[in-house]
DNA sequence: CGGACTTTGTGAACGTGTGAACGAGGGTCG
DNA sequence: CGACCCTCGTTCACACGTTCACAAAGTCCG
């Protein structure tokens, strides 16, 4: 069990402080060039959730406010792009190249952030030599070979649900260690390996599961 | 404060536990024509969950299993049907036709599904009149007509970020009390509208935040 | 230079979610 | 018909996450 440690603070960082420093990192973003300085308040307001959580979550990164101030947003950005991994590009391949992959290829935003999409993979063989952008989709039994080429950090399946274990396993076989799942499918994998997934079916039926038993309770 | 009350149970179901309801539900799709009954521990297998888990989320849908036994699939199936707001369709507006919210107008899934897409909005003049299948993007300051026309239940947000806020305030003055939002960036909604949101971007940097930090934790 | 004011950082209380353990209920088989 | 076995449903203890409240630490102004 090796210690996370992530910057001079030292301690662990709960996973729910990582959920959100995107989010407070975005809010910093926008008002980078104007403000010197950010309040917890004005923080929470922009991130929309309560001031003694952005203080806690930001203390987990050690101790960069300055009381009677605020925080020096500049670095805190610093400070946060390097917790965040943000200081070095993460490149992207995207696995299935249907209606969402081809989508995510061709969107630019990705790059532009750290992610670059670097490959592209498709097992029809109808789809393989399709051009997006300056990439060709490659063959999904090639894909071993292209996460070392293009040296892929993170996997993206879009593939149908069957699919989706298989290519999980492809990519764990193949080093990558985050994954990143579009397909609604539950899929296992190794302990060291990261695995996020969004889901929209699932999404939906929380919120019709929500708006029917209409009442207090909101999110 | 309204109660809840799902089922014939009657307690308030926890956050947690809704959220994993669709992974059931999913699940016992699977193996439906085969296997009259499920035990708790086969269903955990299948939904990534441990099985004491599955039979404290199912007894709040109320108690339809059977000790030594297991749970009947069919009758499992229907009643979690009847708790996640199945036996309805939720028609969805898709606001913002980008790339996206393009692929995920083409995408059929949701219809079939009880989510039909039932209309399609955007605020630029070159992509309204647009058809996709047998929809043709509305203008958005049509957002009002077009919801209650279409009987909207839901509202998909895939503007980009400086748009969401106002499309949501959108939404939900025109009725809409369910938004699920793609738009990198933070909306406010009232209390008595539930919000969940999809953030590819979030998505990645807490991916390569483990990834930097790598060690045990996992997820 | 001192006192008032602002805002952080954290300790403590609370609520929610998780996992193990076990009693109770129902089926099954001799 | 009785004993055994299986699996649910619930209870309990614990880990995790959130929020409040306040002392500590720094700035600003007279």
């Amino acid at each position: 069990m090796a210690e996370q440690e992530g910057a001079p603070g030292g301690r662990r960082i709960p996973d729910a402080t990582v959920a959100r420093l995107p989010i407070y990192l975005r809010s910093l973003l926008e008002l980078s060039p104007q403000t010197p300085t950010v309040s917890s308040e004005q923080l929470a307001e922009s991130a929309g959730v309560n001031a003694a959580k952005v203080r806690k979550d930001l203390s987990y990164l050690g101790s960069y406010g300055t009381r009677g101030v605020g925080y020096d947003v500049e670095y805190l950005l610093e400070h946060m792009r390097r917790a965040l991994g943000m200081t070095q590009d993460w490149p992207v391949v995207i696995v299935g190249i249907g209606n969402l992959g081809a989508a995510l290829a061709n969107y630019g935003g990705f790059g532009s952030r750290g992610y670059p999409v670097a490959a592209l993979v498709d097992a029809d063989p109808t789809v393989v030599g399709t051009r997006f952008g300056d990439l060709v989709v490659r063959h999904a039994d090639e894909l071993a070979d292209v996460v070392s080429e293009a040296q892929i950090a993170i996997g993206v399946i879009t593939t149908p649900a069957g699919a989706a274990q298989a290519v999980a396993d492809a990519l764990v076989e193949a080093g990558v260690r985050s994954i990143l799942n579009f397909a609604p499918t539950v899929i296992a994998v190794p302990e060291d390996v990261s695995l996020r997934k969004v889901d929209l079916a699932v999404e939906m039926q929380i919120l019709s599961f929500y708006q029917r038993h209409a009442s207090t309770s909101s999110r």
